[in-house]
DNA sequence: GTCTATAATTCGATAGAC
DNA sequence: GTCTATCGAATTATAGAC
Protein backbone atom coordinates (compact mmCIF):
# COMPACT_ATOMS: atom_id res chain seq x y z
CA UNK A 1 0.00 0.00 0.00
CA UNK A 2 1.32 3.37 -1.01
CA UNK A 3 0.72 7.04 -0.49
CA UNK A 4 -0.85 7.29 -4.15
CA UNK A 5 -4.63 6.72 -4.09
CA UNK A 6 -5.68 3.70 -5.33
CA UNK A 7 -7.88 3.64 -8.48
CA UNK A 8 -11.41 3.48 -6.29
CA UNK A 9 -10.71 6.33 -4.21
CA UNK A 10 -9.83 8.22 -7.27
CA UNK A 11 -12.86 7.44 -8.96
CA UNK A 12 -15.28 8.35 -5.89
CA UNK A 13 -13.65 11.74 -5.01
CA UNK A 14 -14.17 12.74 -8.88
CA UNK A 15 -17.93 11.10 -8.97
CA UNK A 16 -18.68 12.73 -6.05
CA UNK A 17 -17.26 16.58 -7.04
CA UNK A 18 -18.88 16.12 -10.32
CA UNK A 19 -22.37 15.25 -8.90
CA UNK A 20 -21.68 18.82 -6.92
CA UNK A 21 -20.35 20.71 -9.50
CA UNK A 22 -23.73 19.47 -11.68
CA UNK A 23 -26.32 20.13 -9.07
CA UNK A 24 -25.00 23.35 -8.54
CA UNK A 25 -24.96 24.46 -12.02
CA UNK A 26 -26.30 21.73 -14.33
CA UNK A 27 -24.73 20.00 -17.31
CA UNK A 28 -23.25 22.73 -19.51
CA UNK A 29 -21.42 25.41 -17.13
CA UNK A 30 -19.88 22.24 -15.36
CA UNK A 31 -16.33 21.67 -16.91
CA UNK A 32 -14.26 18.97 -15.96
CA UNK A 33 -11.18 21.47 -15.12
CA UNK A 34 -13.24 22.73 -12.57
CA UNK A 35 -13.99 18.71 -11.18
CA UNK A 36 -10.70 18.17 -11.50
CA UNK A 37 -9.81 20.73 -9.77
CA UNK A 38 -12.18 19.99 -6.65
CA UNK A 39 -11.26 16.29 -7.06
CA UNK A 40 -7.37 17.52 -6.36
CA UNK A 41 -6.48 15.95 -9.47
CA UNK A 42 -5.67 16.55 -12.77
CA UNK A 43 -7.97 16.67 -15.65
CA UNK A 44 -6.65 14.02 -17.56
CA UNK A 45 -7.75 11.40 -14.69
CA UNK A 46 -11.24 12.28 -15.55
CA UNK A 47 -11.85 11.04 -18.98
CA UNK A 48 -9.19 8.17 -18.24
CA UNK A 49 -11.93 7.03 -15.42
CA UNK A 50 -15.08 8.21 -17.46
CA UNK A 51 -14.12 8.49 -20.99
CA UNK A 52 -15.70 11.62 -21.55
CA UNK A 53 -18.04 14.48 -20.03
CA UNK A 54 -21.15 12.96 -21.07
CA UNK A 55 -19.65 9.78 -19.21
CA UNK A 56 -19.27 11.10 -15.87
CA UNK A 57 -22.83 12.84 -16.22
CA UNK A 58 -24.25 9.57 -16.87
CA UNK A 59 -22.21 8.52 -13.65
CA UNK A 60 -23.38 11.07 -11.98
CA UNK A 61 -27.19 10.56 -12.45
CA UNK A 62 -27.04 6.77 -10.98
CA UNK A 63 -30.41 7.26 -7.98
CA UNK A 64 -31.81 5.35 -5.29
CA UNK A 65 -34.99 6.89 -4.04
CA UNK A 66 -34.96 3.97 -1.19
CA UNK A 67 -38.10 3.29 -1.21
CA UNK A 68 -39.62 1.72 1.48
CA UNK A 69 -41.71 -0.49 1.68
CA UNK A 70 -45.01 0.53 1.40
CA UNK A 71 -47.02 -2.86 1.86
CA UNK A 72 -46.49 -2.65 5.09
CA UNK A 73 -48.60 1.27 5.44
CA UNK A 74 -51.95 0.98 6.15
CA UNK A 75 -54.33 2.95 3.04
CA UNK A 76 -55.06 5.70 4.91
CA UNK A 77 -51.30 6.50 5.99
CA UNK A 78 -49.94 6.32 2.62
CA UNK A 79 -50.15 9.62 1.45
CA UNK A 80 -48.32 10.82 4.36
CA UNK A 81 -45.62 8.07 4.22
CA UNK A 82 -44.97 9.16 0.44
CA UNK A 83 -44.77 13.40 1.31
CA UNK A 84 -42.71 11.87 4.44
CA UNK A 85 -40.32 10.18 3.19
CA UNK A 86 -39.35 12.44 0.01
CA UNK A 87 -39.07 15.21 2.33
CA UNK A 88 -36.37 13.06 4.38
CA UNK A 89 -34.62 12.48 1.01
CA UNK A 90 -34.66 15.18 -0.14
CA UNK A 91 -33.35 17.27 3.26
CA UNK A 92 -31.99 14.30 4.88
CA UNK A 93 -27.78 13.84 3.58
CA UNK A 94 -27.43 17.40 2.30
CA UNK A 95 -23.84 16.08 1.06
CA UNK A 96 -26.00 13.72 -1.76
CA UNK A 97 -26.68 15.86 -4.47
CA UNK A 98 -27.92 12.65 -6.67
CA UNK A 99 -31.64 13.88 -6.43
CA UNK A 100 -30.66 17.24 -7.01
CA UNK A 101 -28.39 16.47 -10.23
CA UNK A 102 -31.02 13.86 -11.67
CA UNK A 103 -34.40 16.40 -11.61
CA UNK A 104 -32.26 20.06 -12.82
CA UNK A 105 -30.62 17.86 -15.19
CA UNK A 106 -33.61 15.91 -16.35
CA UNK A 107 -35.23 19.44 -16.95
CA UNK A 108 -32.95 20.54 -20.43
CA UNK A 109 -30.99 17.08 -21.19
CA UNK A 110 -33.30 14.37 -22.66
CA UNK A 111 -30.36 11.66 -21.71
CA UNK A 112 -31.39 12.70 -18.12
CA UNK A 113 -34.98 12.82 -18.74
CA UNK A 114 -35.10 9.39 -19.90
CA UNK A 115 -33.31 8.30 -16.62
CA UNK A 116 -35.93 10.21 -14.71
CA UNK A 117 -38.25 8.50 -16.80
CA UNK A 118 -36.94 5.17 -15.51
CA UNK A 119 -36.45 6.04 -12.29
CA UNK A 120 -40.42 6.62 -11.53
CA UNK A 121 -40.85 2.57 -13.99
CA UNK A 122 -38.15 0.87 -11.55
CA UNK A 123 -38.54 2.53 -8.09
CA UNK A 124 -41.85 4.56 -7.76
CA UNK A 125 -44.26 2.93 -10.00
CA UNK A 126 -43.73 -0.77 -7.81
CA UNK A 127 -43.76 0.80 -4.50
CA UNK A 128 -47.00 2.17 -5.49
CA UNK A 129 -48.04 -1.09 -6.53
CA UNK A 130 -47.11 -2.80 -3.64
CA UNK A 131 -49.33 -0.60 -1.48
CA UNK A 132 -52.30 -0.02 -3.76
CA UNK A 133 -52.31 -2.91 -6.09
CA UNK A 134 -50.93 -3.13 -10.00
CA UNK A 135 -54.88 -1.87 -11.34
CA UNK A 136 -54.86 1.25 -9.07
CA UNK A 137 -51.18 1.82 -9.34
CA UNK A 138 -51.30 2.45 -12.90
CA UNK A 139 -53.82 4.69 -12.89
CA UNK A 140 -52.68 6.94 -10.11
CA UNK A 141 -49.05 6.76 -10.32
CA UNK A 142 -48.75 9.63 -12.96
CA UNK A 143 -50.37 12.17 -10.71
CA UNK A 144 -49.18 11.23 -7.93
CA UNK A 145 -45.49 11.67 -9.10
CA UNK A 146 -46.20 15.15 -10.71
CA UNK A 147 -47.64 15.57 -7.15
CA UNK A 148 -44.04 14.66 -5.64
CA UNK A 149 -42.24 16.14 -8.00
CA UNK A 150 -44.28 19.99 -8.11
CA UNK A 151 -42.76 19.94 -4.58
CA UNK A 152 -39.53 19.17 -5.01
CA UNK A 153 -39.40 21.69 -7.67
CA UNK A 154 -40.85 24.36 -5.81
CA UNK A 155 -39.42 23.87 -2.60
CA UNK A 156 -35.64 22.97 -3.97
CA UNK A 157 -34.86 24.57 -6.77
CA UNK A 158 -37.05 27.63 -7.51
CA UNK A 159 -37.55 28.41 -4.17
CA UNK A 160 -41.05 29.88 -3.97
CA UNK A 161 -41.51 31.34 -0.47
CA UNK A 162 -45.10 30.04 0.08
CA UNK A 163 -42.96 26.35 0.11
CA UNK A 164 -39.97 27.41 1.42
CA UNK A 165 -41.64 28.81 4.24
CA UNK A 166 -43.05 25.54 5.45
CA UNK A 167 -41.84 23.30 7.88
CA UNK A 168 -41.24 19.32 6.76
CA UNK A 169 -44.56 18.98 8.64
CA UNK A 170 -46.24 21.23 7.78
CA UNK A 171 -45.58 20.03 4.23
CA UNK A 172 -46.63 16.20 4.93
CA UNK A 173 -50.26 17.75 6.51
CA UNK A 174 -50.36 19.98 3.75
CA UNK A 175 -49.80 17.52 0.91
CA UNK A 176 -51.42 14.45 1.98
CA UNK A 177 -54.62 15.55 1.61
CA UNK A 178 -53.94 16.30 -1.94
CA UNK A 179 -52.49 12.49 -2.93
CA UNK A 180 -54.95 10.80 -0.99
CA UNK A 181 -57.82 12.83 -2.88
CA UNK A 182 -55.63 11.69 -6.26
CA UNK A 183 -55.70 8.33 -5.16
CA UNK A 184 -58.98 7.89 -4.16
CA UNK A 185 -59.95 9.44 -7.35
CA UNK A 186 -63.56 7.50 -9.51
CA UNK B 1 -41.57 52.53 -47.06
CA UNK B 2 -38.51 50.31 -47.87
CA UNK B 3 -38.40 46.61 -48.53
CA UNK B 4 -36.06 46.70 -45.68
CA UNK B 5 -37.22 45.43 -42.90
CA UNK B 6 -38.53 47.78 -40.13
CA UNK B 7 -36.76 47.77 -36.15
CA UNK B 8 -39.81 46.28 -34.59
CA UNK B 9 -40.30 43.16 -37.48
CA UNK B 10 -36.72 42.16 -36.97
CA UNK B 11 -36.89 42.87 -33.34
CA UNK B 12 -39.53 40.74 -32.95
CA UNK B 13 -38.44 38.23 -35.71
CA UNK B 14 -35.22 37.45 -32.93
CA UNK B 15 -37.50 36.97 -30.02
CA UNK B 16 -39.61 34.52 -31.73
CA UNK B 17 -36.39 32.42 -32.93
CA UNK B 18 -34.76 33.08 -29.67
CA UNK B 19 -38.06 31.59 -27.97
CA UNK B 20 -37.44 28.73 -29.48
CA UNK B 21 -34.55 28.00 -29.58
CA UNK B 22 -34.07 28.58 -25.53
CA UNK B 23 -37.27 26.44 -25.28
CA UNK B 24 -35.83 23.38 -26.61
CA UNK B 25 -32.22 23.68 -26.12
CA UNK B 26 -31.77 25.99 -22.70
CA UNK B 27 -29.57 28.82 -22.33
CA UNK B 28 -25.81 27.79 -22.58
CA UNK B 29 -26.60 25.32 -25.52
CA UNK B 30 -28.34 28.20 -27.59
CA UNK B 31 -25.91 30.44 -29.28
CA UNK B 32 -26.84 33.98 -31.09
CA UNK B 33 -25.67 32.67 -34.41
CA UNK B 34 -28.04 29.89 -34.64
CA UNK B 35 -30.84 32.68 -33.64
CA UNK B 36 -29.61 34.79 -35.78
CA UNK B 37 -29.50 32.26 -38.80
CA UNK B 38 -33.27 31.23 -37.86
CA UNK B 39 -34.36 35.00 -37.61
CA UNK B 40 -32.50 34.90 -41.12
CA UNK B 41 -30.74 37.99 -39.66
CA UNK B 42 -26.87 38.82 -39.12
CA UNK B 43 -25.41 37.98 -35.79
CA UNK B 44 -24.30 41.47 -34.95
CA UNK B 45 -28.03 42.72 -35.15
CA UNK B 46 -29.16 40.49 -32.25
CA UNK B 47 -26.20 42.39 -30.17
CA UNK B 48 -27.50 45.85 -31.52
CA UNK B 49 -31.13 45.22 -30.17
CA UNK B 50 -30.57 43.08 -27.20
CA UNK B 51 -27.04 44.27 -25.85
CA UNK B 52 -26.12 40.94 -25.08
CA UNK B 53 -26.69 37.30 -24.64
CA UNK B 54 -28.27 38.03 -21.14
CA UNK B 55 -30.20 40.53 -22.78
CA UNK B 56 -31.91 38.41 -25.01
CA UNK B 57 -32.58 36.01 -22.25
CA UNK B 58 -34.22 38.16 -20.24
CA UNK B 59 -36.57 39.59 -22.76
CA UNK B 60 -37.52 35.84 -23.32
CA UNK B 61 -38.62 35.47 -20.13
CA UNK B 62 -41.27 37.36 -20.35
CA UNK B 63 -44.58 35.73 -19.51
CA UNK B 64 -48.38 36.51 -19.03
CA UNK B 65 -49.99 33.67 -17.34
CA UNK B 66 -53.51 35.50 -18.88
CA UNK B 67 -55.03 34.38 -15.63
CA UNK B 68 -58.88 34.35 -15.82
CA UNK B 69 -60.91 36.35 -13.25
CA UNK B 70 -61.74 34.16 -10.34
CA UNK B 71 -63.80 36.10 -8.44
CA UNK B 72 -66.21 35.03 -10.22
CA UNK B 73 -65.75 31.04 -9.90
CA UNK B 74 -67.88 29.57 -7.50
CA UNK B 75 -65.41 28.10 -5.14
CA UNK B 76 -66.18 24.78 -5.51
CA UNK B 77 -65.02 25.29 -9.30
CA UNK B 78 -62.37 26.93 -8.48
CA UNK B 79 -59.91 23.41 -8.44
CA UNK B 80 -61.29 23.11 -12.11
CA UNK B 81 -61.20 25.70 -13.34
CA UNK B 82 -57.31 26.53 -12.08
CA UNK B 83 -56.46 23.25 -13.69
CA UNK B 84 -58.09 23.81 -17.12
CA UNK B 85 -56.55 27.15 -17.66
CA UNK B 86 -52.94 25.64 -17.30
CA UNK B 87 -53.74 22.77 -19.09
CA UNK B 88 -55.34 25.30 -21.69
CA UNK B 89 -52.48 27.57 -21.38
CA UNK B 90 -50.15 24.82 -21.91
CA UNK B 91 -51.50 23.29 -24.82
CA UNK B 92 -53.52 26.19 -26.62
CA UNK B 93 -50.82 27.40 -28.89
CA UNK B 94 -47.91 25.11 -29.57
CA UNK B 95 -45.77 28.40 -31.31
CA UNK B 96 -45.93 29.90 -27.84
CA UNK B 97 -42.91 28.79 -26.55
CA UNK B 98 -42.57 31.69 -23.75
CA UNK B 99 -44.18 29.03 -21.17
CA UNK B 100 -41.92 26.44 -21.68
CA UNK B 101 -38.69 28.61 -21.88
CA UNK B 102 -39.41 30.17 -18.21
CA UNK B 103 -39.76 26.96 -16.50
CA UNK B 104 -36.72 24.85 -18.39
CA UNK B 105 -34.78 27.88 -17.69
CA UNK B 106 -35.69 28.40 -13.63
CA UNK B 107 -34.58 25.20 -13.22
CA UNK B 108 -30.89 25.92 -13.63
CA UNK B 109 -30.75 29.45 -14.41
CA UNK B 110 -31.15 31.38 -11.01
CA UNK B 111 -32.45 34.91 -13.37
CA UNK B 112 -34.93 33.00 -14.55
CA UNK B 113 -35.80 31.03 -11.03
CA UNK B 114 -36.18 34.96 -10.11
CA UNK B 115 -38.64 35.52 -12.81
CA UNK B 116 -40.40 32.67 -12.20
CA UNK B 117 -41.12 33.79 -8.34
CA UNK B 118 -42.13 36.97 -9.56
CA UNK B 119 -44.49 35.33 -12.25
CA UNK B 120 -46.33 33.79 -9.14
CA UNK B 121 -46.04 36.83 -7.03
CA UNK B 122 -47.54 38.71 -9.24
CA UNK B 123 -49.63 36.82 -11.26
CA UNK B 124 -50.86 33.60 -9.58
CA UNK B 125 -50.97 34.45 -5.84
CA UNK B 126 -53.17 37.86 -6.60
CA UNK B 127 -55.93 35.66 -8.64
CA UNK B 128 -56.05 33.32 -6.31
CA UNK B 129 -56.56 35.80 -3.64
CA UNK B 130 -59.51 37.10 -5.76
CA UNK B 131 -61.02 33.97 -5.30
CA UNK B 132 -60.11 32.87 -2.04
CA UNK B 133 -59.33 36.36 0.30
CA UNK B 134 -55.76 37.22 0.91
CA UNK B 135 -55.35 35.65 3.92
CA UNK B 136 -56.44 32.17 2.87
CA UNK B 137 -54.64 32.56 -0.24
CA UNK B 138 -51.58 33.30 1.23
CA UNK B 139 -51.95 30.07 3.10
CA UNK B 140 -52.46 27.90 0.08
CA UNK B 141 -50.40 29.87 -2.97
CA UNK B 142 -47.24 27.99 -2.38
CA UNK B 143 -48.51 24.01 -2.15
CA UNK B 144 -51.43 25.10 -4.91
CA UNK B 145 -48.55 26.18 -7.35
CA UNK B 146 -46.58 23.43 -6.32
CA UNK B 147 -49.02 21.07 -7.21
CA UNK B 148 -49.81 23.07 -10.86
CA UNK B 149 -45.80 23.06 -11.86
CA UNK B 150 -45.47 19.29 -11.01
CA UNK B 151 -48.09 18.84 -13.56
CA UNK B 152 -46.19 20.90 -15.90
CA UNK B 153 -43.09 19.07 -15.32
CA UNK B 154 -44.17 15.72 -15.68
CA UNK B 155 -46.22 16.32 -18.47
CA UNK B 156 -44.65 18.51 -20.65
CA UNK B 157 -41.07 18.70 -19.82
CA UNK B 158 -40.33 15.33 -18.58
CA UNK B 159 -43.00 13.25 -20.42
CA UNK B 160 -43.43 11.21 -17.31
CA UNK B 161 -45.96 8.03 -19.45
CA UNK B 162 -48.58 8.20 -16.66
CA UNK B 163 -49.14 11.60 -16.97
CA UNK B 164 -48.81 12.03 -20.86
CA UNK B 165 -51.42 9.78 -21.91
CA UNK B 166 -54.28 11.32 -19.74
CA UNK B 167 -56.28 13.70 -22.13
CA UNK B 168 -57.08 17.04 -20.60
CA UNK B 169 -60.16 16.08 -19.33
CA UNK B 170 -58.46 13.33 -17.41
CA UNK B 171 -56.70 16.09 -16.18
CA UNK B 172 -58.69 18.29 -14.91
CA UNK B 173 -60.80 15.34 -13.21
CA UNK B 174 -58.26 13.86 -11.95
CA UNK B 175 -56.28 16.55 -10.37
CA UNK B 176 -59.02 18.81 -9.52
CA UNK B 177 -59.90 16.94 -6.18
CA UNK B 178 -56.53 17.08 -5.19
CA UNK B 179 -56.14 21.04 -5.34
CA UNK B 180 -59.40 20.74 -3.15
CA UNK B 181 -57.98 19.08 -0.98
CA UNK B 182 -54.97 21.48 -0.56
CA UNK B 183 -57.26 24.72 -0.61
CA UNK B 184 -59.98 23.20 2.32
CA UNK B 185 -57.06 21.90 4.56
CA UNK B 186 -57.41 23.00 8.32
C1' DG C 1 -1.10 6.34 -12.69
C1' DT C 2 -0.21 11.18 -13.31
C1' DC C 3 0.96 15.14 -15.70
C1' DT C 4 2.38 18.65 -19.77
C1' DA C 5 1.39 20.45 -24.02
C1' DT C 6 -1.46 21.30 -27.48
C1' DA C 7 -4.76 20.39 -31.17
C1' DA C 8 -9.28 21.64 -32.88
C1' DT C 9 -13.52 24.01 -32.07
C1' DT C 10 -16.70 27.24 -30.81
C1' DC C 11 -18.63 31.35 -28.97
C1' DG C 12 -19.58 36.18 -27.35
C1' DA C 13 -18.42 40.53 -28.39
C1' DT C 14 -16.36 44.59 -30.91
C1' DA C 15 -14.80 47.72 -34.66
C1' DG C 16 -15.84 49.71 -38.63
C1' DA C 17 -17.21 49.90 -43.74
C1' DC C 18 -21.26 50.73 -46.50
C1' DG D 1 -29.81 49.40 -40.38
C1' DT D 2 -27.01 45.74 -42.07
C1' DC D 3 -22.99 43.21 -42.84
C1' DT D 4 -17.69 41.66 -42.88
C1' DA D 5 -13.85 40.55 -40.35
C1' DT D 6 -11.74 39.37 -36.40
C1' DC D 7 -10.17 39.33 -31.48
C1' DG D 8 -9.76 36.92 -27.29
C1' DA D 9 -11.24 33.56 -24.33
C1' DA D 10 -12.74 29.08 -23.00
C1' DT D 11 -13.63 24.26 -23.73
C1' DT D 12 -13.28 19.10 -24.75
C1' DA D 13 -10.29 15.84 -26.09
C1' DT D 14 -5.86 13.69 -27.48
C1' DA D 15 -0.83 12.45 -27.77
C1' DG D 16 2.83 11.32 -25.35
C1' DA D 17 6.61 12.00 -21.64
C1' DC D 18 7.71 10.45 -16.99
Amino acid sequence: MTTRRTSDTTKTAILRAARERFAAQGYERTTIRAVAADAEIDPSMVMRYFGSKEGLFDAALAVDLRMPDLSAVPAAGLPAALVRHFVDRWEGDPADDALLVLLRSAVTNEQAAARMRAVFATQVAPALAAALGPERAERVAGLVSAQLLGLALARYLLRLPGVTSLTPEELVTGLAPALAATVSAP
